[in-house]
DNA sequence: GGGCTATTTCGAGTATTATCGAATGAATGG
DNA sequence: CCATTCATTCGATAATACTCGAAATAGCCC
């Protein structure tokens, strides 16, 4: 993964209402949730909502498909493991800490 | 962790050059980086350079110790993790992927 | 087609952020 | 104490992003 790409996905989830938005999502699991639905658990005005996914998929975080009126959003869950894998990577590449050690043994 | 806090990291990951200078610091390991070497290595004006340094320092992901007149810069592991626990618990928690399977098997 | 629901696009106001040169501060060595 | 080196703070500018109401679009059902 390029750095710039990491970049633009990390932005993206660097707003905490974004981040929510995308938790409810991958919470949500492999079923998605419909726009109104997230707009009703979270409370935010549709429009911005709207935008936020917007960003949320031009990253390739979220993707979408529609099921007839309502749009059905899906954490993408490929691309966030290779966003974690791109962190860890940094991580461990020359430093030899027990990151991912820790982790994939806990 | 709390969301706000792993927002305010990621959004700190979130500009190609920030994410530049942690990924540097990362490769650095525990010994570090001083702030001129960090500059030298990837050429950004020492102003600039600062104002990134200090967004890292504010969420934790980099730490800072004075050796005379130069000033250490370290990657801090142990928040990265916490980081990157904070996006696998997301993705994991309800959903059921093969997200931290993987990571933890390759 | 008319009406209805779901969602996006438009437009505008506000706020936050990035960038960098110049000036300032911190710490050592003579 | 003065000169020197390393790094931060100041100040100003330009760019980008967040937010949200109003208007427009997409798709179904009768």
């Amino acid at each position: 993964m390029k750095l710039e790409q990491a970049a633009r996905q990390l932005e993206a989830l660097g707003k905490p209402t974004r981040l929510e938005v995308y938790r409810t999502l991958v919470r949500a699991g492999p079923n998605g949730l419909p726009v109104g639905r997230i707009q009703e658990r979270l409370g935010i005005p549709a429009s911005t909502l709207s935008h936020h996914l917007h960003r949320l998929i031009l990253t390739g975080l979220v993707t979408q498909e529609r099921q007839a009126t309502t749009l059905i959003c899906r954490a993408n869950f490929p691309a966030m493991n290779e966003l974690l894998g791109f962190l860890a990577d940094q991580c461990c590449a020359d430093a030899g800490c027990g990151a991912a050690a820790d982790e994939a043994a806990a």
